[in-house]
DNA sequence: TACAAAAGCTGACAATTGTCATTGTTTCCC
DNA sequence: GGGAAACAATGACAATTGTCAGCTTTTGTA
C-alpha cells in the first residue's frame, strides 16, 4: 500500500520539533528535501507585489510540504510558518527523487496529493473571484472549526490574528475586523479577546454559500 | 527522455478535431482518459454558486486536459471548451494508468506538469486577492498577446467575447467593457468590432503591477 | 504588577466594483 | 441583403471594500 510506504519513508527520517510562529521555509529559498507535517499546524502564504501578505493553504498532520517545489525543481513559491507547535519529519531531496524513481506506488501517492492540491487551489480562486468577503470570512470560521476543532470553552483552537484572518480571507484588517464585529452581534460567533468560536455552524454555511 | 516518451504516448492515439466553441467536457463528468492539445487553445473554466463563470486556465498546444481528475480519479472539477479549432489526441486511462506503473519517467513528468499548474494556480489566487480589476485585465490582454500572438493588423489571434474576458479577470461583464474603453482612450489597446490589439505593450505591464 | 508594544476596534470617507436598465452595433444565417 | 440574435456600450445608482487616523484593549515580560 502506498500509504504504508508513504509512512515508511517519513518514519526513517529525522524529526524537527518546530515552535508556534517559527519559520519553515521561505518564498524564494532552495529546497532540500520535503517536510512531513507530524503533528500541528503550517501556513502556507506568498507575498504580492504590493507587499500584502496572501494565506493560501493551510497544512496539518499527514501533509507534505515543498513538495511542489522539489517536483519541479524550483525555489519554493510560498513561505510556510507554524502556527501552532509542530513536529515535522525531513525527507531529502534524494531520498525522495530515488523512491519517485523506483517505486511507482510512491509516486502516484504523491501525483493524488498534488492532484488534490490543485483542485483546492483551483476552488479557492474561484472563490476568491466571486464570493464577497463575508462569505469568504464565514467560510474561513467553518474551515477552521471543522478542521482543527474547538477547545473546552468552544473556541478555536488554532487561534489566528485577526490580520492573519484578514490575509486567509484576502481583505483588508480593518474590513475582517469589522465583519467579525457584525458576525458576533448577529450571535454567529463569540469572541473573547483574539479567540474565536463559532456558534451557528448552519447559520454560517447559509452565509457562505449565499 | 520523458518529453520524447510522452510525445510517443500520445502520438499513438487517436487524434480528434475539435471545433471553436465546442465543448471537451464539463465540470462533474467522468472522464476515461485525457487529452493532449496538440493545436489550438482551450479554456478551463468553472461554474460559482451564484451562477458564474470563472475562466481558470487556457491551454495550448503540449498541454494535458483531464489529467488531474483521472490521476485523483476524480470526476472532473473544470469545463474544456475550444477558443479556436482545436486537434486533441485522446489517451485512455488504462493506458495512463498502465504507463504510470511502468515508467517512472513518465510518472515525474506529470507530475512536473501538475507542479507547474499548481504554482501558476498560487499565483493566479494571489493575483484574484490582491490585485484590481484594472491590474488584472492588463495582465490578461498582455498574456493573450504574448502567449497567442496577433494577426497581420496587430489584432489578438485569440479572440474572446466580452464576457470571455470578463470571466478570465473575475469580474462582471460591464466592468469590463467599461475598462477597456478606458484602456482604449488612454491608447493602450485598440478595438475593432470584438478584436482587440494590444498597442502599449510597457505601458499595460506597467499598469499590471501597480 | 506595571508598562510598553502589539493587537484590536471604530469612524469617516473615498475608491472600486457590481447591478439594472436601456440603447447601439455587429455578426451570423437564411 | 435583411433581419434576428448575440454582443457591446453607456448611464445612473447602490453596495462592497479599502484607507487613514485615532483610540482602546490585550498581552507579554521586565
Amino acid at each position: 500500500m502506498s500509504k504504508e510506504e508513504l509512512k515508511s519513508v517519513s518514519d526513517s527520517k529525522i524529526i524537527k520539533k518546530v515552535k508556534k510562529g517559527e519559520i519553515l521555509f521561505k518564498e524564494g529559498e532552495h529546497l532540500n528535501g520535503v517536510y512531513c507535517v507530524k503533528d500541528g499546524v503550517s501556513m502556507l502564504s506568498k507575498l504580492s507585489a504590493n507587499g500584502k501578505n496572501q494565506i493560501v493553504k493551510m497544512a496539518t498532520k499527514g501533509e507534505l510540504l515543498g513538495q511542489r517545489s522539489l517536483v519541479a525543481e524550483e525555489q519554493a513559491n510560498l513561505s510556510a510558518k507554524a502556527v501552532a507547535d509542530m513536529e515535522v519529519c525531513f525527507i531529502s531531496k534524494e531520498h525522495i527523487a530515488n523512491t519517485l524513481q523506483n517505486n511507482p506506488d510512491f509516486a502516484v501517492e504523491v501525483l493524488r496529493h498534488m492532484a488534490h492540491d490543485l483542485k483546492a487551489a483551483d476552488e479557492g480562486f474561484v472563490n476568491m473571484s466571486q464570493k464577497t468577503v463575508k462569505q469568504r470570512l464565514a467560510a474561513t470560521f467553518l474551515y477552521l472549526h471543522q478542521t482543527f476543532g474547538t477547545d473546552s470553552e468552544g473556541f478555536l483552537i488554532i487561534s489566528l490574528s485577526r490580520e492573519d484572518i484578514a490575509d486567509v480571507v484576502g481583505t483588508a484588517t480593518e474590513s475582517a475586523i469589522r465583519m467579525i464585529s457584525d458576525f458576533k452581534k448577529q450571535g454567529l460567533i463569540k469572541t473573547s479577546g483574539k479567540r474565536i468560536g463559532v456558534l451557528e455552524e448552519k447559520k454560517l454555511e447559509a452565509l457562505s454559500e449565499a
